[in-house]
Parts: structure tokens; C-alpha cells; sequence
DNA sequence: ACCTGAACACCGTTCAAGT
DNA sequence: ACCTGAACACCGTTCAAGT
């Protein structure tokens, strides 16, 4: 019944006093830091509890093993980038075609610029089976932000608009990591937001039925 | 100088008699089979070996390290995808946008469905740093034809035909595994196909110039 | 209630010894 | 020229003992 791995991921116990509560932050930090600094093959559930100032045993008291260490850092960032969509989204209510175009993708790849550091890292935990149900979650915002804002387009109405949503989630969510993967210089992001805009836009307008 | 990683995943030894050529194949196949039985995960090297019917040190004659393994199986996968978009490009000489469009999608998604049992294990090993040599390989085949296909479309002719086909690519095999990470049901395929083919042909009118 | 760190099981990799 | 498998180093995880 159900989803039998979630609860290994579940943080073992909940800290009660202040100790416990600056211990578990500490590990959160620590675990970014360790990413950062080391990539995600180097991380060590040794090496993490040591920079958070810990024994091993402490972090295994709130963090049943090593993949929820990556996952709570993982899920911070998804929830990140699925606000950072509904913002737009909801910015941008009535707006028309192409601003709508506009406002997502410009929303989406400025959350991603802004935490470009651990993103490639993350992408690593992403793909680990378990991920999919934070994914599932993130993605899921972002299509039901975009399908309201294609409701109230100024310009037409659309046939499928959660097709559409999800169309245009799957490529946001999808190319600009490829982007990413790349050397991504300067003008590349700049380069990126126009064509996807442009993308969009043509898109947006070849499925609306008359204004 | 250059990148100092590639030699380690070079195979370590070229096989010269016929029972190490035997060999290399076995592992290859047993890398394989346990990917696809027991996950990248739980993918070990002894497991690899024994299931090839060769101990752990034969197998590190041939290959350097455990990612070695698995980058062997994902070049193969990544040339098989980018050999399916040079096809429908040469297949669709001089067609119109919109055949194009729908070409393009079409192979894409056909080679990617082909071997879709393995793709997602495969997409663990992909974010390794050092894989990144092999996305890139594959993404600039891909490029370079729809590049070469678009000069030759009958409709028009596009500014940057370089920008748009590194979109296209980008969106392509950035997208698809977006749309597999979900349960991808077998209407899913259809209507992802039909979408995608609706927002290429909607770019590509977008951005070429009068006929 | 929270923390410690030695101990255990397991995996990647090597190398001396075999055919 | 090719193969074997015990041995080593290292990492994830646990648990008896501490405060």
C-alpha cells in the first residue's frame, strides 16, 4: 500500500530541544558546504557530520542514511524553482501571449541562475529512483500556476490548457538544465531566454482558437 | 593540458586474441543485464564479473574503474539517439517546416522509446562529471544536422539556422527524459509527440524570414 | 534527550600467483 | 597473453556506552 520508501526518508526523529535543533541545521549546512566543495562522489556521511561539528552516529539520528542528507538539500532547491514559476504566474494573470511567454521563462531561468552552483550537483540525487515523487511534486506546482494563467490570457482561450501547462513545464523543467550542462557563458543564458520565449510564444499562439 | 580524465576510462588494454575479445563483449552484455536487473545502485563490480563468467580481475584488465563500465553502455545509447536525428535529417532534404517538425520529433522519440527500459538508469550515470564529454559529442551530431537540414528547407530561409537547431536539440534532449521521468503511460508518447511536433513547427515559422 | 566513536558488513581496486 | 581470488583501503550504518 502505497509508496513503501518514503518513510525511510523521513527524518528520524523530530528535535525537541534547542540543542538538537541547531545540530540538525548545522548537518543541512554542512551537507551543501561538503557538495560544494568536495561534488557528490567525495560526500561522506563522516565528512559531513565533521564539517557540521558531529560524530557519524549524531547525523544518523535525524537522517536515516546518506540519501536523505541530499534529498532535504534536493527538495529545497525543486521548491525553489516551482515558487519561483507560480510568482510569475501569478504576476502575470490577463497578461497576453507573449508576456506570458516572457514572464515564465525569464522566472524559471533566474531562480536557476541564481543557485547555478548546486544545480549540476543535484541533478545527480535527482535521478536516483526515490527523487521522482519530489519532482513529481515540484513539476506538478508549475503546471497547475501555468494552467490558471493561460485561463485568464488576454489574447484567446485555449483548447487543452493543461496539455499546454504541461508541455511547457516538461521544457522549461527539462532544456535548460541541457542548457546548463554546457559551457553556459555569459551571453548564452540571454541567448537561451530569447529563443525559449520565442518558443513558447509561437506555441502558445498555434494552440489558442480565436481571440 | 586537455582534459586529464579521458585516459582513465580509455579501456586499459586492447584485447588481441580471440578469447579476450570474448571477454570484453561478456562484460559489456553482463553490464547490461545487471543495469537493467538489479539498477544502477545496486550494480557492483563483482556482480558485473560474475555474471559475465569472469573473475574481478579480468574485468579490471579491460576496464579501469566501475564508471568505465557504465560509460560504455551510455555511449552506445547516446550514439544511437544522435544516429536517429541525423537520419530523419537527411530522410527530410528539402521538406517543408512542418514535415520537418514532425520528422525530427518523431525519430527522436522512436529511438528513445526503443530503449526506454534503460534510459533512466542510464541518466544516473549521464550527470557524472565526466560524461559530459559524451553528451556534448552527441548533441553536436544532432545539431549539425538539423542545421543542414534547415538550409535546405523549402519554406524559407532562417537567420541563425546554428541558434535554432542548438534550441531544438536542447529542447529535444532536454524534454523527452522530462516527459519518461513520468509513468509515461502509452497515450502519454503520442500526445507528447503531437505536442512537440506543434511547438517546432510554431518556432521554426516563428523565426525564418519571408519565403 | 542527546551525543560519541569503535566495530561490522560490504564494495572498489590491486597484485602475486597461476595457466 | 590471459585469468584468478585473497587482501587492502574505504565508506555506510549500527549500537553499547557515555553526559
Amino acid at each position: 500500500m502505497g509508496n513503501g520508501l518514503a518513510p525511510t526518508l523521513t527524518p528520524r526523529k523530530s528535535p525537541r530541544q534547542d540543542r538538537s535543533i541547531a545540530t540538525v541545521d548545522a548537518i543541512f549546512e554542512a551537507t551543501i558546504q561538503v557538495l560544494l566543495s568536495d561534488g557528490p562522489t567525495r560526500l561522506t556521511t563522516t565528512r559531513v557530520a565533521h564539517r557540521a561539528g558531529v560524530s557519524v552516529g549524531t547525523l544518523y539520528q535525524y537522517f536515516p542514511n546518506k540519501q536523505a542528507l541530499l534529498f532535504a538539500v534536493l527538495e529545497q532547491h525543486l521548491s525553489t524553482l516551482a515558487e519561483a514559476v507560480e510568482n510569475a504566474c501569478r504576476d502575470n494573470q490577463g497578461a497576453n501571449i507573449e508576456t506570458i511567454a516572457a514572464g515564465v521563462v525569464k522566472a524559471y531561468l533566474a531562480a536557476r541562475m541564481a543557485q547555478s552552483e548546486i544545480s549540476p550537483a543535484l541533478y545527480l540525487v535527482a535521478m536516483e529512483l526515490d527523487a521522482r515523487a519530489l519532482i513529481e511534486a515540484a513539476t506538478r506546482r508549475s503546471e497547475q500556476a501555468i494552467e490558471a494563467l493561460l485561463f485568464g490570457a488576454s489574447d484567446g482561450r485555449f483548447n487543452d490548457p493543461y496539455v499546454i501547462a504541461q508541455t511547457l513545464t516538461a521544457v522549461i523543467f527539462g532544456t535548460v538544465p541541457a542548457f546548463c550542462m554546457r559551457v553556459m557563458p555569459h551571453a548564452a543564458s540571454v541567448e537561451a531566454e530569447k529563443q525559449l520565449t520565442l518558443m513558447f510564444s509561437g506555441y502558445l499562439a498555434a494552440s489558442c482558437k480565436a481571440a
